[in-house]
DNA sequence: TTCAGTGCAAAAACTTTGCAGGAGG
DNA sequence: CCTCCTGCAAAGTTTTTGCACTGAA
């Protein structure tokens, strides 16, 4: 049985319409990748399909990545550790992001007034948005969450 | 003429308060810092100040940014770029930054609503926020503002 | 005098690039 | 058959670290 076939589906009509190839590389990056609960980076990907004997390469893993973004199965995220974090974003609702400077966990959270400040700055600036980045940092109250203080990571 | 009197009194103060020595170096790093109009990258500034025939090694510019940020006279800033930009934030409100994907060209603004955002966020989940980060991305509507393009960079 | 701070260079972490060979269309 | 994609390794970019020396307190 195939693993993550919408998303496969999604990403095979994306490659035809863009005139990419369809490799298996590509389909073995998605895999990986969607297997992920939460945010990962390229790198890290990279180093787990090693684990697990995939033959993929660096180069093959940040191209897919890439293009997993441009199609919207993935999108990028930012949080300050000047390395790029990706997730799931498919089928997905929008949503943003608190992290516990401490501990690093990440929680999400939606809230409707962000857009809608994003296109009312916009609008007064002359300007055309196409996304936003929104993050909150600060501390854990409940030191239950703190927990993955020691965690390694 | 000492060129930037209020920094310098504020900076020497957070030194002596969290015990930290008083070096020229610091105060080097600090002028050129604040010579800036707009956002640069610590590399960037250790480049520059050598080109300026200055000694400083780029240790000492990456811990005294620290320092620097750490008593508000500069303010990290991420755009997604995989890099640390620093901004003066002495004497500055709050604000945040648009940028236009295809020039690079950074727009300020300010919104009240977004620190309410945060607190209501926040306290919804048991939070305590030290900070956010807000960007918009998009695109200049105005083409004049995009002439910024070939700009080298 | 003492040890935090410094310069230097090397390493580390993440990402991009060049090239030759291989496979998708 | 063409050329896009791939693997590999090397280089690039930004930041951090180790070490011996120096200078602020």
């Amino acid at each position: 049985m195939e693993k993550h076939p919408k998303a496969k589906e999604e990403f095979t009509g994306f490659l035809r319409q863009q005139k990419h190839r369809i490799t298996p590389e590509r389909f073995e990056v998605l895999d990986f990748a969607l297997d992920y609960d939460d945010h990962f980076g390229a790198d890290e990907l990279y180093i787990k399909m090693k684990m697990n004997k995939s033959n993929v390469s660096r180069a093959t893993v940040y191209n897919t990545l890439e293009l997993l973004t441009q199609c919207e199965i993935l999108a990028k995220r930012h949080f300050g550790d000047n390395k790029t974090h990706y997730e799931a974003s498919f089928n997905r609702k929008n949503h943003d992001h608190l992290i516990c400077t401490t501990c690093g966990h990440i929680t999400e959270f939606r809230s409707e007034k962000i857009q809608k400040i994003v296109d009312e700055i916009s609008t007064e600036l002359g300007f055309t948005p196409s996304g936003y980045s929104f993050n909150i940092f600060g501390f854990c109250k409940d030191k239950n969450h703190c927990s993955h203080f020691d965690d390694n990571g």
